[in-house]
DNA sequence: ATTATCTATAGATCTATAGATAATGC
DNA sequence: ATTATCTATAGATCTATAGATAATGC
């Protein structure tokens, strides 16, 4: 009985594993050579002989090329909108403001940087498609901003009691996402101007974009608008 | 007599337009399409068609959909790192460090809404070739760095004066950049959910960046660093 | 019986060139 | 004689599918 179920277990373990290994290993190797050469770059072949299956079985699971990158595309806009969530929620309770802005800035900023292609990627094939274009304005009005509502709140608070100047809640987010996405995106071509090392160069541009964003929220400059 | 001359003037003026009409469209159409599609996703049948000429014609004047490419691509990096320096430069004497920042922040501005998609091209093309990249990074080397070695010295001047913060050069312009690509690149993300028009938009982000680089600068926040 | 995989190849598309023909400038 | 242009097609590449074969789960 024991013995039974035990090898139930397993094979069920095993089945899902192997069951699913042609279709998740065709995945993994379409995720890599989509985001590296984008749609019109990608060649289903690599894509195949990376995932070491034939390139028939491409076509067996995902039925064509545009179908496959349909399904990294939208797993990929959705791995975005979630790290900014995250990023928004992920933050212990009784901080102050400012505070939370740096760790959100920070936790951001960590995001990116495990994922140095996404933004790229993303920018690219959404920009190129105007469905994609709506399906990500939508995803942040629809996701995005009812969390963001929540620190909105937060933020009068914090500018009744003089710890930040007024700010619209948009114009902070794209001067944050301003700040962390090209410090991502081109440190190709700033690192070796900077003379950093990788870990050097991710501290300096992080804390710099934390330095600036609390600097645009300092309440003691006068706010003339 | 004179109307030899005048003939003749009219016929170089004739000829030179006519002769490299051919040449000029390809090279405009292939702008088009390459800053549109990117390498891989142009088509030479596509360039060829929209400049009104044969397919052919393409590879008689530039031999290789690579070749065209490379001096389509050539082309707009001096493009964009002549628009840096112009930046630079284009700013009349006696004004304050700061007044000089902001005009630098804005020219530079004006020159990417008015060349919306250049920033991602350039991204795409340089970032995806370690050989192109080099090029533009030994540019920035040796065309603006030159150019920004006077702005440290007036910087310089200006912290000893207590008009800014004290803060490393290359920080700075990395700052001012991504304020403004990113501003422009996602424009089509941004723009549906400020709910502003195009004009307005701009407005918002130019003066935006304007101010939060002036902020950064501050002189009277404590620099802890 | 269904699901997964392989071989072989169709079919479409794209870059590139060969070779003929016309236009141009001496 | 040289330069520019066109037609036609080679040659390469890529996506997609048909049809045969093997593996799996009932």
């Amino acid at each position: 009985m024991q013995t039974e179920m035990f090898n139930n277990i397993v094979n069920n373990l095993f089945m899902q594993e192997i069951s699913n290994n042609t279709e998740k290993q065709i995945l993994v190797a379409a995720e890599k050579e989509f985001v590296e050469r984008g749609f019109a770059g990608a060649r289903t072949t690599s894509i195949a002989s990376s995932a070491g299956v034939t390139h028939a079985m491409l076509h067996y699971y995902f039925r064509t090329k545009e179908q496959l990158f349909e399904k990294v595309v939208d797993e990929k806009m959705d791995v975005l909108v979630q790290s900014v969530m995250d990023s928004f929620s992920s933050v212990r309770e009784n901080l102050s403001f400012v505070e939370r802005i740096s760790c959100i800035i920070r936790v951001h900023y960590c995001f990116l940087a495990d994922n140095e292609r996404l933004p790229l990627f993303l920018l690219n094939e959404i920009l190129s498609n105007p469905t994609r274009k709506e399906m990500l304005v939508s995803k942040a009005r629809n996701k995005v901003l009812p969390v963001a509502v929540q620190l909105e709140t937060q933020m009068r608070d914090a500018v009744v009691k003089g710890e930040i100047c007024s700010i619209d809640l948009l114009t902070l987010v794209v001067d944050i996402i301003s700040l962390n996405i090209i410090s991502i995106i081109a440190k190709p071509l700033i690192l070796p101007l900077s003379g950093l090392d990788d870990e050097r160069y991710h501290n300096w541009r992080c804390e710099e974009n934390v330095r600036t964003i609390l600097l645009r929220l300092n309440p003691t400059v006068s706010n003339d608008e």
